[in-house]
DNA sequence: ATGGTCGCCGAGCGA
């Protein structure tokens, strides 16, 4: 069995004793963080490597920043999303928004943090995050044909809540770019091209969330969103044994405003 | 309630 989690920290180094706690208590086997929000140098890989996880960083001073953690070896670390210029700040590879490596040469990761894409008035913001997500889609279906039997997880902050029932208030929400209908339109690219989205495999239950703006007691309230996902391609979905959201870590002092959510595989 | 709350870094942006 193997129990991959995605987390978006909002600072990994603001978050390093939670992070640390729930690395303690889970023992996830890897995990996909997003927002670390600091340089590679400045990433707190020796706190991280004592509890026996293996460190792959993509950062940036004060913005963005991914990174993966895993207990068992990582290959073929690509920090960037593979196709996608980066020169100017307005192309998808511009901001650190992407890592993916091969997991014990068995399980390919992809760890991703959506641009949040408001206000939609702008193409700088919205604009840029519809052409990221089609260098998304363009990365999903090529893993998709030059390896079908290898098992994929594309996971992390996607910043798309995939349907109503994702949103605590709908209505409130139809204009943010979260819920456009050019953003939910890419999410079900990827669903219709194979992709298996672990947490709705699992429930069909609506009000499952994943992030809790640090605002107006959205917490306290359960006013949520499910913007963190777990998308398995075919041969993992094949695996699939479990999937679920931790929420406990958002009920903790000084919590990210997003809280892991996980899927497990059996593979041995 | 024309704000609210965080984290970046030391003003205002991003979420």
């Amino acid at each position: 069995m193997v129990r991959i989690a995605t987390f978006n920290v909002n600072s990994v180094k603001a978050r390093l004793p939670n992070l640390l706690a729930w690395l303690k208590a889970e023992a996830p086997d890897v995990v996909l963080l997003q927002e670390i929000k600091c340089v590679d140098e400045a990433f707190p890989a020796l706190e991280i490597e004592d509890l026996g996880y293996q460190v792959a960083v993509h950062g940036q001073k004060t913005y963005n920043g991914v990174a993966i953690l895993s207990r068992l070896p990582l290959e073929d670390i690509t920090p960037r999303l593979p196709g996608a210029t980066g020169s100017e700040d307005d192309q998808p590879d511009a901001q650190a928004r992407y890592i993916e490596a091969l997991v014990d040469g068995k399980i390919r990761v992809c760890c991703l943090y959506l641009p949040n894409g408001n206000p939609i008035s702008e193409d700088r913001k919205f604009g840029y995050k519809l052409r990221w997500m089609d260098k998304l889609v363009d990365r999903a279906r090529i893993l998709l044909e030059t390896e079908p039997d290898l098992p994929v997880v594309i996971a992390g902050d996607y910043n798309v809540c995939p349907t109503d029932d994702d949103v605590y208030d709908p209505k409130g929400w139809a204009d943010d770019a979260l819920c456009r209908p050019e953003s939910r339109q890419r999410f079900r690219a990827l669903l219709h091209m194979g992709y298996t989205d672990a947490i709705r495999a699992v429930t069909k239950a609506p009000g499952v969330y994943t992030f809790w703006d640090y605002q107006a007691g959205a917490w306290q309230k359960d006013h949520g969103l499910r913007i963190d996902h777990l998308l398995l391609n075919p041969a993992a979905a094949d695996k699939l044994a479990n999937a679920g959201v931790d929420r406990k870590p958002r009920g903790e002092q000084k919590a990210s405003d997003h809280t892991p959510t996980w899927v497990e595989l059996t593979l041995d």
